[in-house]
RNA sequence: GGCUGGGUGGCAGAGUGGUUAUGCAGAGGACUGCAAAUCCUUGUACGUCGGUUCGAUUCCGGUCCUAGCCUCCA
């Protein structure tokens, strides 16, 4: 069995990953709230994690449970809600359908289970119990709080010492907590907000209680990896775990993975700054595999900065790459021979793979994606066909590892990554295929000028012809 | 103030105790009627100061800069 190796925060190293049951690796990843469209920072860990979550069921066969949970209810859905003058599930309903809508763009694996808070609040109120019962929680004024102090192991995720935290630093400590690190469990709604039946209030639940809810729910009170933006691992995560312990007297899970932050130009993604790119927004600009490759070319604990320039670089790569495609014959690939067809398969793992020989090493992506580049030099410089097309098999098997390369080249090349409506492309591919063929003729005739004004005139409509030795083609071009 | 990361050639970004990363961009050449694509050649990088070493970008220490978090932001 390949060994993978990951960096787990717990012990700020890089360990082996040892699967609690190979037969059934369990990860869970802390998902979006659902208030506003998701923007480019919320696709950083799903598009990471999802290249995980492709190399685990490659690696154990298929047999990897991935939940992803939703969060639905919040402070800031409520407010939402409220100014749109809808329900919280009518605006997270549609929130949710805008997400799946964006990130099925980025060619992101589905996952096991994505289970919603507001389907599972019994459940956490069954934790809040345990945690009753155990004394790690107290109720105070419609309140459950969670009784920091009572774990000793508090603050080992995040490396925080209690004693030396300046608590209530940033917010104002409620009066009715025993201690200013005390965490809400449960907590009575406002007038006129969602609020669930329970024996302290007529409440919600806190924000960390649905992840351990849900998680043990789906996949046990322990389990393998859990993953999440950097940014949650203090209070969320520890406050996970801290839940955990509390309910079921264990550590709940053995790796814990995060992902470093998108900047954009160098700036924090901030409603100030007005500098937030929805993805919504970016996927009308690019195509969701320029946006995939951008975020795969940074290892994903790195502080990633988005600027038109990396964007413009991931789609040069990516022609570079679909280029060495188009040279073989690979649109005429059999079904078994073109296992990257989109659909998330479970391969087989093969142990010769470069590109799993990188992301098994703590996910390095952009090592993954120079061993792409490797295969389709190799495709550019080989004469011999059979073997290009061997080399093509093998790099579209490659580029499945990382969710690349699913297109057909030609698709890829006439639409070069953009949604040609959005260019100033108005031409019709009958139109370009006719124009062609005038140039062929004026070609044949000698007649270099009317072919070089044909040429001019396609490119100025954002067509670059390309003649090859099998004949003339075209595709969007360059920017 | 505390904790955790990071500082690599024009840009992005791996890696390594002594030998070309890779991609993008640039320069020259080949191919082409001209282009595009491709190929060839090319640019002598590792924040700073010390230490260990025959030798450090790579190990150790200091320092500077920078990012994130320190109660609800992926």
């Amino acid at each position: 069995m390949r060994k993978i190796q990951l960096y787990n925060s717990l012990s700020n190293s890089i360990e082996n990953f040892q699967p609690i049951d190979p037969k059934n690796v369990r990860i869970y990843a802390c998902g979006p709230t659902v208030y506003a469209s998701p923007h480019i920072g919320n696709a950083r860990p799903i598009v990471v994690f999802d290249v995980l979550f492709r190399v685990l069921k490659k690696i154990y066969n298929g047999k990897v449970t991935f939940v992803r949970n939703i969060t639905d209810v919040d402070d800031k859905i409520n407010k939402k809600a409220h100014e749109l003058g809808i329900s919280i599930r009518e605006l997270t309903d549609k929130v949710i359908e805008e997400f799946h809508s964006n990130i099925s763009k980025l060619n992101v694996c589905p996952v096991t289970y994505e289970p919603r808070a507001t389907d599972h609040i019994n459940e956490m109120l069954d934790i809040i119990q345990k945690l009753m019962d155990n004394g790690y929680a107290y109720e105070a004024a419609g309140h459950v709080l969670f009784r920091v102090k009572k774990l000793a192991s508090y603050g080992k995720l995040s490396k925080r010492n209690i004693d030396e935290m300046i608590a209530g630093s940033r917010v104002e400590v409620a009066p009715y907590k025993e201690d200013p690190m005390d965490f809400v469990l449960w907590k009575p709604s406002e007038e006129g907000t969602p609020a669930w039946k329970s024996k302290y209030s007529a409440g919600r639940p806190g924000w960390h209680i649905e992840c351990s809810a849900m998680s043990s729910k789906y996949l046990g009170n322990k389990f393998d990896i859990h993953c999440g933006g950097q940014d949650l691992m203090f209070p969320h995560h520890e406050n996970e775990i801290a839940q955990n312990y509390g309910a079921f007297g264990e550590l709940m899970a053995n790796y814990w993975l995060h992902n470093g932050m998108l900047l954009i130009d160098g700036q924090k993604m901030s409603k100030s700054l007005g500098n937030i790119i929805a993805l919504d927004e970016a996927l009308k600009r690019y195509d969701g595999e320029i946006i995939r490759y951008v975020l795969l070319s940074s290892h994903y604990q790195k502080t990633l900065n988005w600027t038109e320039q990396a964007v413009h670089q991931a789609k040069q790569a990516l022609n570079r790459l679909y280029g060495a495609l188009k040279k073989t014959d690979c649109e005429t690939l059999t079904q078994n021979e073109d296992r990257n067809n989109g659909e998330c398969h479970n391969n087989q793992a093969d142990d010769e793979s470069a590109v799993l020989n990188a992301l098994c090493t703590n996910l390095n992506t952009p090592l993954a994606l120079v061993a792409l580049h490797e295969l389709a030099d190799k495709i550019y410089k080989t004469e011999d066909k059979a073997e290009a097309r061997k080399l093509c098999v093998l790099l579209k098997q490659e580029a499945d590892y990382l969710g690349l390369l699913n297109k057909k080249p030609d698709i890829w090349f006439k639409q070069n990554g953009i949604n040609r409506n959005s260019t100033n492309a108005t031409i019709s591919e009958d139109e370009i295929e006719k124009l062609i063929s005038e140039r062929a003729e004026a070609k044949s005739r000698k007649d270099y000028k009317s072919a070089d004004e044909i040429r001019k005139k396609l490119l100025d409509m954002n067509i670059q012809i390309e003649d090859t030795k099998y004949g003339t083609t075209w595709r969007i071009a360059l920017d």
